[in-house]
DNA sequence: CAGGTGATGTCAGTTGCTGTCATCACCAAC
DNA sequence: GTTGGTGATGACAGCAACTGACATCACCTG
């Protein structure tokens, strides 16, 4: 065995979310969850960049397989598909821990300085899905509103997913989401 | 006169964007705000939650413009139509500063933690907007994708014209960014 | 077994932000 | 004109987030 329990990390980001649900996310202090984790408050902020992060980091993941099923997608899709599908694509890793994305989920509805970090991400992924688009052949501004509408049809199907209590995959949600939206701006302005 | 200089919240963020600009936003402290404000860094925290705040004023007036253009958009307009135009017709308030607008654009696209408060107002605009389409009976999930939508393209169309060098509109921005995410969603699903 | 490496601990320091109380021009009522 | 209330500010103490610098020590490598 080494010096120390193996997976600081993995403890820090679990004790977070434990402690953000119990009290608060104000009301939790790094050091009270580094000594729940059986390390100092520095070993923390040497795993996660701040007090937030420790929340996102399957993030980059999820970037990663988006991007991914971008560039897989096959061709003769419109742009909206291809990211639409990519989305639901990538948000299969998601699909086995509903109870883990909800609870965060409260935990980040609960507080403003966690949506904003949760929107950033989201802006991270709007912009990674931009550059997979224009390496498509998309061109601009095309690239970045499919990208950003792709981002508003997941976070509209995540958020009814995981708020709802059907047994709907999380990819058939955004699926249905993506209909709303085509029937949403399928309208000619007069 | 007073016993001080008026408008101490004007100056505060007057001098807040200039020390931004001039130095970057990490490298100046609220106590160099407050200085060259003529006041202390306890007054700067009365008129601003935090230091990030004092570049955003103006989101209020800017919801409460986009809010009462949904209200009042005409009947028979697609959701997706009523929010592009109430967009454009809000924006207007900031057609005749575009120098102000680039100059703050910069500062904030220099920082992350300046872009993830810009992108939580930009969601509390899509939440304003989605509860006034609601009150034009629009059903959900539609009100919140077109609501996100309408961000998407108001974002858009803002960057192209606070980047852009020609003369157009922030208004005709919008509503050529409109356009362009509905030709991005017209294609149909395979 | 000597030396390098990586993860952690320790500690001091800066800064963002808050609570509390004092101050003082201004204004209204008497 | 004096009195008392009000609103904005100053002064000060304190907490918690975060950072930089240096020490420690198991483990691996040659």
């Amino acid at each position: 065995m080494g010096r120390w329990e193996p997976d600081a990390r993995g403890r820090l980001a679990r004790v977070a979310l434990e402690l953000y649900a119990e009290r608060g996310f104000e009301q939790t202090t790094v050091e009270d969850i580094a000594e729940r984790a059986g390390v100092t408050e520095r070993t923390f902020f040497r795993h996660f960049a701040d007090k937030r992060e420790v929340l996102f980091d399957g993030s980059g993941a999820l970037q990663q397989g988006l991007v991914d099923a971008i560039a897989g997608a096959p061709d003769g899709l419109s742009p909206i598909d291809v990211v639409g599908r990519a989305f639901a694509a990538a948000g299969s890793m998601l699909e086995d821990r509903r109870d883990h994305a909800r609870r965060r989920s409260a935990v980040i509805a609960a507080n403003p300085a966690l949506q904003e970090r949760e929107l950033l991400k989201m802006a991270g992924l709007a912009a990674a899905a931009t550059t997979a688009l224009r390496a498509r052949g998309v061109p601009d501004p095309a690239a970045g509103l499919a990208a950003q509408a792709g981002v508003a049809v997941f976070s509209v199907g995540f958020e009814a997913w995981v708020t709802g209590t059907s047994s709907d995959t999380l990819a058939a949600t955004i699926e249905a989401s993506l209909a709303q939206l085509r029937a949403v701006t399928a309208g000619a302005a007069p």
